[in-house]
DNA sequence: GTCTATACGAAGATAGAC
DNA sequence: GTCTATCTTCGTATAGAC
């Protein structure tokens, strides 16, 4: 096995992707050519192909990188000793928001309208987040609030729905409030 | 005034705009091509063009049509002697979402992250269905409640703003849950 | 105003050298 | 693996007849 092969592999690709991010964030998936995504890397159409079997392949690996991003820090609140009420966990989520990963997850979520792939991917990531916000409500009803876990777990369900909601109005808000940069064309 | 003229001239472009939106529901906003349309709509290009300057032009007329659809019956509700709590205004507003629109919706969003013109459009569709909401909210509290006004205006606030998030959340989730149709390429 | 036919440009993807 | 150069397809928009 060629691991370390495979990793410098790895990189190149999240090198790829995070460029598209950056283009996507200003031009959006379907105005970035790939033209655009070789100026912003660096590197050559050839390259990228080889590393990406199409676009819709590179969108994808794009759609995962913005939206798992989220995941890292909820996971530590729900494990803290006192963990955030469901107000100050909204607060920290949209204080953790930034602009040009909200415009392309919102630019996402309008490719899964019509894109099965990128659907699943939008639909995976968000059940994985609710899970995760719902399991930090139910520890603050459990640690903070002295609720019996069994009841918590039911009680946070509609809780863990409107966190969930005001974030992701947020990170609309926060889209539609900061414009992309105007295209350098 | 030719007003006979002007307003047959809106019913085409009306017709036009209604087979657009049938199109973005089922492929997208880019990914709907002229000749989708015309298929749809039974015209030809020429047509099309002697209505529209071009298809940016059309997605504006589609996304105002697609996004104000919603506005007229709130402002009903707040004019009623007892005007709906806010569960159930957000039930209401929830069950009178339409898959296809719901789509078309969030594909609007999407393309308002880096178009102006249509940033333009969800900002202000969006603020003014906000603001029907906030008066609604506001009638409530007043005539079924019976808060005085001044304070009730400023109550409502928060409140519209968490009903306008749980909307637009149920706006995504439908728009996640409804796939497309196949496209009958 | 509406049609058919087409010009023009743009972008995805590949070939082949290094 | 990476590059340059290019092929090919597709879609917007227009021209010109009716």
């Amino acid at each position: 096995m060629p691991r370390l092969t495979d990793a410098r592999k790895e990189l190149r690709r999240t090198q790829i992707a995070e460029a598209a991010v950056r283009c996507f964030s200003r031009n959006g998936l379907k105005r970035t050519s790939i033209a655009d995504i070789t100026a912003e890397s660096g590197l050559s159409a050839g390259s990228i192909y080889a590393h990406y079997r199409n676009k819709a392949d590179l969108v994808q690996a794009a759609a995962r990188e913005t939206l798992d991003k989220r995941d890292g820090t909820i996971s530590e609140y729900a494990a803290a000793d006192a963990p955030p009420s469901p107000d100050e966990l909204l607060s920290r989520l949209i204080a953790a928001i930034d602009p040009a990963e909200a415009r392309v997850g919102v630019q996402t979520w309008g490719e899964s309208t019509t894109d099965p792939a990128i659907r699943d991917i939008v639909a995976d990531t968000t059940d994985r987040m609710r899970a995760m916000v719902h399991d930090c409500v139910t520890a603050w009803l459990v640690k903070v609030e002295h609720h019996d876990p069994p009841h918590a777990r039911e009680f946070a369900t509609p809780i863990a729905h409107q966190v969930m909601a005001l974030y992701q109005a947020e990170l609309l808000y926060t889209a539609l409030r900061t414009p992309a940069e105007e295209t350098p064309s």
